[in-house]
DNA sequence: AGTTGATATACTATAATTTATATATTCGGA
DNA sequence: TCCGAATATATAAATTATAGTATATCAACT
């Protein structure tokens, strides 16, 4: 894992909203994803192949579906820093409450 | 601290580097951080700069010299994600022994 | 094979980042 | 107050990243 390309990886709102959702919720489709960031499906794509591409997503299909997890073989500094990000949850429209 | 700018200040070699000099030596000039990265001056600058504006860095006059360093009030997330980063030392030329 | 739903990719336009070079500022000392 | 050293800023050019739209792929079902 680059140390550099992974940080650019997270320097990037929609990138950092799906890696925070999915320290919670460890399996999501696209189409999921896509309803909860409220984007189009080719932009949340394209974000998950760029996470995918750096190592930090793995991504396996299932039918038609396909499917994205935090990589499972991720460097520990990753996972560790990956912990540390703050939630995500500032969909411009609607607010989650958070702290 | 905003999470995006945060990452995306990490997000390039030079500030990388910046950032991990400046866990092992707590407080660095310009000059002397422009000699060991061996980059011209005025880009190093800019990148220290930057790293200050995102909040990441603090710096204080002495005389002519600036010094640099990290920021004290660092929230806590910050601090935890810049001790998991990975050394930097991979100046192109003088290549440090590492693992 | 044809159709549909889910996802990926291509292409284009636009915006943001980065660098190099030159120049400006700031401080301390003569 | 003028000079030199250290640092900062401005500008322009090159590169890179991003979003939108359209289109392609791929799997399941008929």
């Amino acid at each position: 894992m680059q140390t550099e390309e992974f940080f650019k990886a997270l320097g990037d709102a929609t990138r950092l909203h799906i890696v925070t959702l999915l320290r919670q919720q460890p399996t999501l489709c696209v189409c999921e994803i896509t309803q909860r960031l409220k984007q189009p499906q080719p932009t949340i794509s394209r974000h998950l192949n760029h996470l995918k591409r750096v190592g930090i997503l793995d991504s396996e299909r299932r039918g038609t579906w396909m499917w994205y997890r935090l990589a499972d073989q991720l460097p520990s500094w990753c996972d560790q820093i990956i912990q540390q990000i703050p939630d995500q949850a500032h969909s411009a429209e609607l607010q989650l409450d958070s702290a």
